[in-house]
RNA sequence: GGGGAUAUAGCUCAGUUGGGAGAGCGCUGCGUUCGCAUCGCAGAGGUUGGGGGUUCGAAUCCCCCUAUCUCCA
């Protein structure tokens, strides 16, 4: 049985036995900030479970593409993967212990005939559930085996929701795989034995306590990897044997010249190198880039982890790019994201592992000088937090830094390393125990209130409707109970049974307005969304501002309309700048995040390189000749497949259901989105639209800001009036302006620069008569001065060669520059080795003036803050050097 | 989300307790040489990433921001 096969044969399986078949989701998890990665078959299901969506049917099925990154270090080995497919039966609520083993056993020994002499059944501890029903397929006592928490009680992830103990299949490889000890079995981490497929019951629910109840309607949530069961079917003791990684390995033989069984060290690398190199375009279609957090850096660290495996094959030279091709011609009939991003990935991949080859190099500097260090210390290991050091701020390898120490004859103290890298980690989870704290919010809690059904949006036909009040929510018992009525003076959150104000949603922000009442009016000034048990709400937040409001009232909401228009403007001049992009850069843009507000719109998109001007010039003009073609905005609802066939936009981070709104610009279309938003009717109404900013928000992601009609026009006008105050005060004309500005600038250089060249002159000019003002104070020669305004740097110049000039002496300049005091003291060698100094002198002469300085002996500077006081402190110096040379110096012959 | 590092001339980088912004390469000009990746001389080129603070005085100390690199989660 082949990779494909399988698949196909695991799904129709459950399919016969009425499941539904979903497809695999995203990579990147959807609405779920906590994780980092799809990790498991079962994240997309995981809101079924908790309720807080409606699964389209109870028993589902799925083949998912995962990604862990816990065993990152262990690849290469014969099991662990970081990439990996998840074939998995799920049931909601419906089917439990029994049907989920008997169907799993049937699947394993009568679909894939495995031998039933070569597997192993594992259960909980006082799981007697599951052992009866494992009993009643036929599997002996013996080959039941019992274990705890850490192998076979699964979750809950994070500290608490649904968790429950599990059953695992386990796959004897054979006794040649395994470490002869006579307890060897499953579990064992030896490699003989496979676990393959995992049945999790979750049955309790575990609060933060770490309290379980049992769950009203438990669930099944099985995986099966597939990477794992196809070597058991096909014979093989590792995955990379199978039909799914030959290709793959072959093309590694292939790039390095070299054979897979020959050297364990060779393969080692072979299978590091195959198993990165196949996560890599995976997480790039999807819409990872790398960066230096989050899945960025996932992505970042397995390409440079292959790359480095890869030049220990010999391959120095990019190779990756050329790997992934492969990669996508094997899997892209299961996962076409592969080839409509195939030029992405390919991008990414060769400038990635181009910068990693530059990183290598400066870090190769760096441990050179560490060994250098080491042998001028006699030392003949390299320090853990050296080499932390390294693989911590510089990012360069530490197997490579023990690689090229070892060849020096240098060893190293990993126990330090681990030492440092622990502090690491500490630090890390500390930190992300606080976030996790801060952010359990109220999606949870007001669940606690019972709620009839969805709220109706009608907001897209009118902006002001009649309805009546579902429930009422005062902020003071926010969020533990509804009340009857509400008064002047709080603050609440109301559901309507329909509502022309929309929920924030999909990054366009709530509506804000008035709901009003026979007794009472509330001040809308937010609206947000909240899905519980099923049912999506509208709550709208706000104040009431007059009387009092009641459940059942029949009230009048209605939604600020000039801020609504302002919001539709943008959202869709939003859609407008998607479709501009794509026709520019490329169809590749899609947007990974976006924000639609009355005032501006915001739009993140994956890119590699910032924007030239002339692009952002281009798609703003394609922008706004759409506007001006005043193109009509339609919206129709269709089911999400037929929507996904003709071409619509979805997001990755979106989640839909079976139907969806598809919002279309223009006939024929030039933009096709899935989206709920508010739109205006056609696309004249959005005036006109100007992007004010372009830049990046990290490593290959790329923001826009833009703004429309009204925002846009005051903008216009402010830039004007700006511009023409401009005008003014240069006195020249409007389209003058900037060259008059680059003259004017290039006039203050030159006279900045004239200015220098007459100061310095002044300054010399003066020369002469300074030196005829030489005093001589216990033979010490002495110039204590006033010099015109003149500023530091000359100063500094004509101490120097006043200096020269003396040979042996003292000097202090002083001068008033911008109405503030500064002087300078410098002296000779000769007299500082007599024991003068600069920095004392000058202390106490600014001292006078209110200031303060300091310096060297021989040359110090200082500052002051009252100009008239200048010549009193100056008379101050010939005092000082009085004091400190007492004696008379001899005169020198 | 947390930690470490970097940002100084076109490029690569130095800059000590706060007190004179530097080197090498490149560039321009002049000279030298049969010739040059020659040598010599002269010169241009800087908002020390941005903003605030402390100080008489900040590339240097403190705070904030931005960009890039990097590790942990």
């Amino acid at each position: 049985m082949t990779s494909d096969e399988l698949r196909q044969t695991f799904l129709n399986f459950f399919q016969d036995r009425g499941h539904k078949i979903i497809p695999g989701s995203s990579l990147v998890p959807h609405g779920d900030p906590t994780l980092l990665l799809t990790t498991a078959g079962m994240v997309q299901i995981k809101p079924y479970f908790l309720g807080l969506e409606v699964p389209p049917s109870q028993r589902l099925t799925s083949c998912q593409k995962c990604f862990r990154t816990t065993d990152i270090d262990s690849v290469g080995d014969n099991k662990h993967l970081t990439f990996f497919e998840m074939l998995g039966n799920f049931s909601v609520g419906n089917y439990f212990k029994r049907e989920a083993i008997s169907w799993a056993w049937e699947f394993v020994t009568k679909y894939l005939n495995l031998s039933e002499e070569r597997l192993w059944i594992t259960i909980y501890l006082d799981d007697e559930e599951a052992f009866a029903h494992w009993r009643e397929v036929g599997v002996s006592t013996e080959r039941i085996l019992c274990f705890g928490q850490k192998d076979n009680f699964w979750g809950p992830a994070g500290d608490s929701g649904p968790c429950g103990p599990c059953s695992e299949i386990h796959y004897d490889l054979g006794e040649e795989f395994g470490c002869n000890r006579p307890d060897c079995k499953p579990n064992c981490d030896c490699g003989r034995f496979s676990e393959i497929w995992n049945l999790v019951f979750t049955q309790y629910n575990q609060d933060r306590s770490g309290q379980r109840t049992p769950l009203p309607k438990p669930n099944i949530d099985t995986g099966m990897g597939l990477e794992r069961t196809l070597a058991a079917i096909q014979g093989k003791s590792s995955p990379y044997e199978t039909d799914l990684f030959s290709p793959l390995i072959n093309k590694v033989c292939q790039l390095a010249g070299k054979e897979y069984g020959q050297d364990e060290n060779v393969d080692r690398a072979m299978r590091i190198v195959t198993e990165h190199g196949r996560g890599i375009p995976f997480l790039i279609a999807d819409g990872v880039m790398p960066s230096n957090e989050g899945r960025g850096y996932v992505l970042r660290r397995i390409l440079r982890r292959a790359s480095l495996f890869g030049r220990r094959l010999g391959l120095d030279k990019p190779f990756l790019g050329e790997f992934a091709n492969v990669v996508v011609e094997k899997m892209k009939h299961v996962y076409p994201e592969l080839i409509t991003n195939e030029a992405l990935i390919t991008d990414v991949i060769k400038t990635e592992e181009n910068k990693f080859i530059s990183t290598l190099e400066i870090g190769l500097a760096l441990v050179e000088n560490l060994i250098d260090d080491a042998c001028k210390e006699k030392r003949d290991y390299l320090k853990g937090e050296e080499i932390f050091r390294l693989y911590d701020t510089y990012g360069f390898p530490k197997e490579l830094t023990a690689e090229i120490a070892r060849e020096k004859g240098l060893s190293i103290d990993w126990e330090g390393f681990q030492a440092e890298m622990e502090r690491q980690r500490e630090r890390a989870r500390a930190a992300y125990n606080i976030t996790l704290a801060a952010t359990v919010g109220l999606r949870g809690n007001l669940s606690v209130v019972k709620i009839p059904s969805s709220t109706n949006f009608v907001g897209d036909r009118t902006l002001k409707h009649q309805s009546t009040v579902v429930v009422l929510l005062p902020e003071s018992e926010w969020p533990k109970n509804r009340v009857d009525s509400v008064s002047q003076g709080q603050y609440v959150g109301v559901v309507l049974r329909e509502t022309p104000f929309y929920g924030e949603m999909g990054g366009q922000v709530g509506d804000t307005g008035e709901i009003r009442g026979k007794k009472g009016r509330i001040t809308v000034t937010n609206a947000v969304r909240h899905t519980v048990s099923g049912s999506e709400l509208v709550v709208h937040q706000g104040g009431v501002v007059e009387g009092h409001i009641f459940v059942d009232d029949v009230v009048e909401a209605e939604v600020d309309e000039h801020r609504r228009l302002d919001i539709a403007r943008n959202h869709t001049a939003t859609h407008l700048l998607q479709a501009a992009l794509r026709q520019i850069l490329g169809s590749y843009i899609q947007q990974r995040g976006s924000l639609v507000e009355p005032e501006r719109l915001r739009f993140d998109f994956p890119q590699l390189l910032p924007l030239s001007q002339e692009e952002v010039k281009k798609i703003q003009q394609w922008v706004n000749e759409r506007i001006r073609q005043n193109l009509p905005v339609k919206t129709k609802i269709i089911p999400y497949n037929e929507a996904i066939a003709e071409g619509a936009i979805a997001l990755f981070e979106e989640k839909y259901g079976e139907t969806v709104r598809v919002v279309e610009i223009a006939e024929p279309v030039i933009s096709k989105e899935l989206c709920g938003g508010t739109h205006v009717k056609s696309t004249g109404e959005i005036g006109t639209f100007l992007i004010t900013s372009e830049g990046s928000i990290g490593t290959g992601l790329r923001r826009i800001e833009a703004i429309t009609g009204r925002v846009a026009e005051s903008l216009i006008d402010t830039r004007f009036s700006s511009l023409r105050s401009m005008a003014d005060a240069l006195e020249s004309p409007l389209e003058k302006v900037p060259e008059k500005v680059k003259t004017l600038m290039e006039d203050l250089e030159k006279e900045r620069k004239r200015s220098l060249l007459l100061e310095r002159e002044l300054s010399r000019r003066m020369l002469e008569s300074l030196l005829k003002g030489v005093e001589r104070v216990n033979g010490v020669m002495v110039i204590a001065a006033r010099m015109p305004p003149l500023s530091m740097p000359i100063l500094r110049e004509t101490g120097d060669m006043l200096r020269d000039k003396l040979r042996s002496g003292v000097i202090v300049l002083a001068t008033v520059y911008d109405n503030k005091p500064n002087f300078l003291a410098m002296i000779t060698p000769d007299l500082v080795a007599r024991g003068l100094h600069a920095a004392d002198i000058i202390k106490q002469v600014a001292r006078v003036t209110g200031g303060g300085g300091g310096g060297k002996a021989d040359m110090a500077q200082a500052g002051g803050k009252d100009p008239s006081r200048v010549d009193e402190a100056l008379k101050l110096v010939k005092n000082i050097i009085a004091r400190r040379v007492s004696s008379p110096v001899k005169n020198e012959d």
